[in-house]
DNA sequence: CTCACTGTTGACACTAGATGCCACTCGTGG
DNA sequence: CCACGAGTGGCATCTAGTGTCAACAGTGAG
């Protein structure tokens, strides 16, 4: 259940790896080619990485668990309060070592079938969130739940492309939060499965003012210039 | 350039194909084994498929060939409309022989390796999408327009999964309809950054008939009954 | 000190997907 | 009858990935 780990390897492995990424590029560097310059037998790379891809994959994906985890613990009263604040959480660990991060981001994104293979990762978060927001019984959707996470998914790819570009911290986190304000935005009108903008055209002989009370009156603020 | 192509072989490579899948699964199924139950040889399979994985996803990457065509046939005003318009078109072939699409879907989402494999398709709808929307040049924002494409393809993605559970053309027409009524819901939030249903109040001496013209003539649609 | 236990590694054999190359066959047109 | 080209089989080869086993190092107990 330990699983073999050295962490002096396990480092020796990824530099090598990435390094010779970069060199070569993804497909061009062979297993062979990696062992040997970490000094450890082909064997022992899938000792540390069941595949190729996981080299370079494993830390996005280790993200992916970060974030749900932080789903679970998150008490929140909104679940998209709760959403947002599991992806900042996830984020968070980048900044840690931003340079390698960077790099790591920049050959996923920069290699075409690995950029498609991050997608795969998406699903997971699309299952989370779907389940998560569903969990609270507000009795949205599935469909129009999945189509709400979707996009902010979407917009967490955005930010991680930022970032793998060169996104300072407090660019990310202000593209973050657009997201989560656009997310909210749209799914306001969404989840309640209506939202229009109405003109109301009436006559009556009631006061403005008598209006307003009513109106107020069932929660609906106003705020426009009325006696 | 004309490449190999028997329409027998094919024909009978993916039915092969599809029934071993069915039969002992699809990493339990090796190519040489399909070769063999096709009667041909192992070479044959990939002169026809260049992966195994692209004997289930090929006709699904085809129908993002003819999304993306008739995405820019269509000279549609609206550029959610065009879209709209190009995802019933792809949808189209489908219907030509339900059962083996079904088939094929079912596999497709039934297998998790290549129910990932699948998301990789949905980068190339996005991007389509995402250049078609910004060629309009109406000034939205990438972000935002990449969520919303992002949303619209989840929810085609679910018209998939309904399908490939059984789904009758008419329930999937339905949802494909209900998926970009929402689409558009939300993104003319969106896409012009907000939202909101107003209920306006204002005291005037016009009558009700004057201010509905006015509504008709700036394109705004009435539909409430004025005299 | 030594035995036993455990965790890490290298070496080797092997499977399966995928590619390159060459020779063969078969139908069609000149 | 020959030529040509498309479609094919057979074979060698490459690479990712797995299974197995023996070797070796550290550690704690007797």
């Amino acid at each position: 259940m330990s699983e073999s780990h050295s962490k002096k390897t396990l480092t020796a492995l990824v530099d090598c790896a990435i390094a010779q990424f970069e060199e070569s590029g993804y497909e061009e560097t062979t297993i062979d080619r990696i062992a040997e310059a970490a000094s450890v037998s082909k064997r022992t790379v899938f000792r540390y990485f069941r595949t190729k891809e996981d080299i370079l994959l494993r830390v996005h994906n280790e993200r992916f668990r970060t974030f749900e985890s932080e789903l679970r613990r998150g008490s929140q009263v909104d679940p998209l309060d709760a959403v947002f604040r599991a992806a900042s959480r996830s984020f968070e660990e980048i900044w840690d070592d931003p340079e390698l991060h960077r790099r790591r981001y920049r050959l996923l994104f920069g290699n075409e079938p690995l950029r498609r293979r991050m997608c795969a990762t998406d699903l997971d978060y699309q299952r989370a969130i779907v389940e998560y927001i569903q969990s609270f019984g507000r009795g949205e959707s599935l469909l129009i739940t999945e189509m709400v996470a979707a996009a902010g998914i979407a917009g967490i790819n955005r930010v991680l492309l930022t970032f793998s570009e060169g996104g300072e911290r407090s660019t990310c986190d202000k593209e973050l939060q657009r997201v989560f304000q656009a997310v909210r935005r749209a799914s306001s009108g969404l989840l309640a499965e209506r939202s229009r903008t109405v003109v109301v055209l009436a006559e009556t002989d009631l006061p403005l003012n008598d209006i307003a009370s009513v109106l107020e009156g069932a929660g609906l603020p106003t705020n426009g210039p009325h006696r």
